[in-house]
DNA sequence: AGGTTGCATCAACGAACGTCAATACAGGCC
DNA sequence: GGCCTGTATTGACGTTCGTTGATGCAACCT
């Protein structure tokens, strides 16, 4: 259930120097693109502060998410397989249910990546 | 020059209470997706970038942002454009030349808005 | 087995987006 | 004034996006 996602937000070491550290080359600005374009929506924007409200290693199954907007059932789906796809969140079946939650970290590394202020130690 | 932008990473009193602090209101979740569709493009990320680059109070003029890219003169100003729209950036026209500059704080303001460790001090 | 519920996928539609050539506007220079 | 350069705006085009109803699949329950 949980296959093709961006591996985007670096990760460990650290992605990228940070939007404003040093101009972006075009295919890291292609790829966090994607993530930003994710988030560019109404829908999947509380969608995402539905599931990270939940905390680190919190849960949301979808039968809660999805009366929580006027959309239809296949809409909230595409939406959260677009997140999915984005490497913001992951999901796992459980019985009937399917459980959202948000990929660790990759909210952290975004905000590293906005953040004016230097990570520290990487003056060089 | 500058006219109509969105006001909305909140300025002074922190907009909203973070991502994953609660869930996102509807209207506070239209306003923020304006700002992330804004940086969902790779060239207006890469635009971002180049001015962000030039760090606190810097400027780029346009003729140095245009050749840049593959792309054609108005479609660098339409981007240009949607990011002042979001209230990214703003700018001003010096003589022949237009210079951007990225929005004080605007940067920061997202960060802390994505980030999942909280601000401290508003456990009330 | 059949029926039911929860979620994903498919196919199609209109709306919004990214791009360009053509044009308009603003300022400098002669 | 007229010309040239730099930037913004307009109008049009093809593509992508958000949404839906219909359908498919998985798991539970008799």
């Amino acid at each position: 259930m949980s296959k093709q996602e961006l591996e985007v937000v670096g990760q460990d070491a650290g992605c990228c120097p940070g939007l404003s550290a040093a101009p972006l080359g075009e295919d890291q600005a292609a790829d966090l693109a994607k993530v930003f374009k994710a988030l560019g929506d109404p829908v999947r924007l509380r969608l995402m502060s539905m599931i990270a409200s939940r905390g680190q290693g919190g849960e949301v199954c979808v039968c809660e998410l999805t009366p929580a907007f006027d959309l239809s059932q296949p809409t909230i789906s595409h939406h959260l397989k677009l997140l999915r796809q984005a490497g913001l969140i992951d999901c796992e079946r459980r019985g009937t249910w399917v459980y959202y939650w948000v990929l660790p970290g990759v909210l952290d590394r975004l905000a590293a990546f906005l953040s004016t202020t230097q990570p520290a130690g990487v003056t060089a």
